[in-house]
DNA sequence: GTGAAAGCGCTAACAC
DNA sequence: GTGTTAGCGCTTTCAC
């Protein structure tokens, strides 16, 4: 018996302790070494030999534990990927991405969602941490990632994505929020409107914020005063947004068009207007399945979720490569679909 | 000089060798095991030693090597989901879903996409093993699971969603395929359809060949012959769903109802009829984003992903837990949303 | 071409 | 309460 210490499962082949380089060695007759060149694909084996090795692999169904391989070698070949949410339809692609630059790499992907909660982000990162990703790509929910600060140290590469980093230097790849909400303004004042809502996400978040900018620097240039009562902001609530709608579109100054900060909030807004009967204008943040076939189809400032993952993920691997450039922001375009939505004259008053 | 093997490297505070146990306990003056010991939470420390032990780790900036402790423990907690296409919206919540069950057990998601390729599935599931994840969720791609029999033997758990695995016994979790289709295809026959269309995904699927067998089912019990050009099974490349949809409904005897087998398919025909002058009736399987507000809006047969993926996990830490019945298939309930393109009457002939 | 020995950083077992 | 030792399964080093 070559395993004293569990005499229990010794009995057992289902669960079984797993077969070890070692257990091949023996069964095959060579050293621990040789098994190793043959897991490996090194050379110095002979072709007689590597097929005893082979072998013995088959018989015991031995596979090479990767654990161990990692402790010894210190690369894990996996990065981390923190979102906000994979069942939110911008994310999937965005996942996608990643994970294909990195399967070209040879790595593994650790999927964690934050749920938006600044605590949870911080768990699920500091846990990857402790598997010893080599590289983090992370949506951030929170705004202060001190906290990853000796992981970065350590020399975990660490890329943001969609938000830049709070209080750490840190490389972020973004879209270019303010430019895309102020050219879907424009393009709504384009259109003769003058009185345009805005409903956005919480003004905490980045992106949220860089989008109201964007309006209201698209306003202010098109010398458009802004009533207070058309910008909203909050969590993406439906009945928040729905709320928030109603009364821009009702009040004593109404708009005419509303511009909408994200996909949630277009989805909720794009329902309120099917049930009313004044013709609204609309254009969203974000593109939506099916948003040609909708009546009228829905003009997006779309977002390349799949290139901002892909980027994200390559500037990532530059930098497990051995990049030491300074950290960078890369913002990449965003593109202004006219479908019909956006282009509904104002009502006349 | 510490580490003699990087000297490069030794020079810079940034890429250091990270602290380990062994660090903290000489920083801090006690033993190895009394950091172990507050590292993990354990009893048998006093409050001083604490502090001066957690001190050291602040300082030094240390997180435990997970590695280390998997490969000490032979526990990973962790999981491996294997699935199709990370970008598709059906994949989205079943994998969000996975994640919660998985972070209720205390266990990280390693994610792969199989790109539809048995190779490549099986490429993943095996890295996943390497990695000795303690178990695994798979859809499977290929209908071949012999290669995972040894990793099953070994104590990997394993539960197959979607799909049910092919050539080995193991735990499977799917939709209600054949009676969804059925009961979406009758529903169309109620309406007073006789010559209904069915357009498939690739019939070496099990859920294409199940729903496909739902529809002659339906047919059959109505008593209605199915013209064989009356269905059309392939890749879900819309240029071959269109041209088969075309070809159904322009044909010599053309159909005045549509019952398409996935949501890749349905988009595809939606996107055909919307350029239609002729009413045609569709039932779709598998649930849109956005369904409700088309016109007409889409009636479907709608899978609950987050539900599959959340009795997949939970059937798979239940077998992690000890479980040791008789593999189970569990199926699902599918549920008919009529919304309005499904009531569409037969136009006149 | 091959193998023995050391050690990656941790936990388990067992001293003291 | 605390520390010491062995060893998880692999890769690295170096001897043969």
């Amino acid at each position: 018996m070559a395993d004293t210490s569990r005499p229990t499962r010794a009995a057992s082949p289902r669960y079984g302790r797993r077969p070890t380089m070692k257990d091949v060695a023996s069964h095959a007759g060579v050293g621990l070494k040789t098994v190793s060149r043959v897991v490996n694909g090194e050379s110095g084996v002979t072709a007689d030999t590597e097929r005893r090795v082979r072998e013995a692999i088959t018989a015991l169904g031995f596979r090479r534990n990767d654990s161990a391989r990692i402790l010894r070698k210190g690369r894990t070949a996996s990065i981390g990927l923190v979102l906000e949410d994979l069942a939110d339809p911008f994310y999937g692609p965005l996942s996608r991405a990643v994970e294909d630059v990195a399967r070209v790499h040879g790595a593994l992907l650790l999927n964690g969602s934050s749920a938006e909660d600044p605590q949870r982000e911080r768990e699920v990162a500091l846990a990857f941490c402790a598997r010893r990703v080599d590289g983090l790509v992370i949506v951030p929910a929170g705004d202060d990632h001190r906290y990853l600060a000796p992981e970065l140290a350590a020399g975990i590469a660490t890329v943001f994505v969609d938000r830049p980093a709070g209080h750490i230097e840190a490389d972020a790849v973004l879209s270019e929020n303010f430019a895309g909400a102020r050219d879907g303004v424009a393009h709504l004042i384009a259109r003769g409107h003058r009185r345009i809502g805005f409903i956005g996400d919480q003004p905490h978040i980045h992106t949220a914020a860089e989008r109201l900018r964007g309006y209201h620097r698209a306003m202010g240039a098109a010398g458009l005063a802004v009533d207070p009562a058309w910008t909203a902001s909050g969590p993406t609530d439906p009945v928040r947004v729905r709320a928030d709608a109603l009364r821009m579109l009702t009040g004593p100054n109404p708009v005419t068009a509303l511009f909408t900060g994200n996909n949630r909030v277009t989805l909720t807004v794009v329902r309120l207007l099917a049930g009313l009967d004044r013709p609204v204008a609309l254009v969203g943040f974000d593109d939506l399945e099916l948003a040609d076939l909708l009546d009228p189809p829905i003009t997006v400032v779309a977002q390349d979720a799949a290139r901002i993952g892909r980027t994200a993920a390559e500037l990532l691997f530059r930098r497990l490569a051995g990049s030491r450039e300074e950290p960078q922001r890369v913002e990449l375009p965003t593109t202004l679909i006219a479908r019909g939505s956006g282009e509904i004259p104002p009502a006349p008053p």
